[in-house]
DNA sequence: AACAGCTACAACCGCAGACTT
DNA sequence: CAAGTCTGCGGTTGTAGCTGT
């Protein structure tokens, strides 16, 4: 037998559930985002009083009362909005320009996935690092052979200016930082300002990293035009290499 | 059909900075 | 100014689904 006060505290973790989803979507929008800890101390707690207050908060957010409530942590509340529920967020696979975009910011920002995420509208900071763990970084090259030739190249390449999806040009030059190195440290990327426009325009660095392969592939193909220092049979040419390492494992 | 390995994604955890008391 | 709380960020993990053997 168990009271109000006498239930133990019961944070849940996991996947969350349709009615939890509803939950958090009615309330949001009725409130707006935040404060998240208000949906933590409306359920999930012990006390009398936090009980009576769940009751009115789910009153108040028309839910039925006999709804079991939210059991979720303020912060499990935000990531699941901020990650899923949102209805700005845009669903599918990442574009091609996107694809590019991402490796471009990343050349200039590491890991800022918040910020990266910034210059992609409808993308979330977690996409764009769940993309670049799984399609970027896991890509690398295993062949010490292809390792120590890919070492050798250091390939100056100029990258087309940064377009969104939506065709706007990013205007990041009150942003600009000089790349940190510590999570890649060997993809480079220096970049000018122009017209408050930003446009890379250096090298990638192609070292002992898939990300990096997979980066310059990237940034390759995006080099068009003009001020393209990359040949195509070039490019070719390093896949080739790259392709013919992976065989001979 | 069964199993193992891989991939993609959702979610959790720990930390740090901002803010409040 | 210190302590406590809140919020956001980046790293990591768990797992469902897919693919190859």
């Amino acid at each position: 037998m168990s009271t109000l006060i006498e239930e133990e505290i019961e944070v849940r973790k996991g996947p969350w559930t349709t009615e939890e989803d509803t939950l958090l979507t009615h309330y949001i929008g009725r409130h707006g985002v935040g404060p998240w800890n208000m949906l933590a101390k409306c359920a999930g707690t012990n006390t009398l009083i936090n009980k009576l207050f769940t009751l009115f908060f789910m009153f108040w957010v028309d839910l039925p009362l006999t709804s079991s409530g939210l059991k979720r942590s303020g912060k499990s509340c935000r990531l699941r909005w901020l990650n899923y529920l949102n209805p700005d967020i845009k669903r599918g696979n990442l574009t091609l320009q996107e694809q590019q975009l991402i490796l471009q910011l990343h050349s200039l920002w590491g890991n800022r996935w918040s910020k990266i995420a910034e210059h992609l509208p409808g993308r979330t900071d977690n996409e764009i690092k769940n993309y670049w763990r799984t399609r970027v970084q896991n890509k690398q090259p295993s062949s010490s052979s292809l390792k120590e030739m890919s070492s050798q190249f250091s390939v100056p390449c100029q990258l087309p200016e940064c377009i969104v999806p939506s065709g706007s040009v990013i205007n990041i030059s009150e942003q600009i930082e000089f790349p940190q190195h510590e999570t890649s440290p060997n993809a480079y990327a220096h970049t000018c300002v122009d017209n408050n426009n930003l446009v890379l325009n250096g090298s990638y660095n192609i070292g002992r990293s898939g990300q990096d392969m997979e980066a310059f592939r990237l940034a390759s193909m995006s080099a068009v035009g003009e001020g393209c220092w990359i040949c195509n049979e070039m490019t070719d040419s390093l896949w080739q290499c790259r392709e013919l390492g992976e065989m001979g494992n």
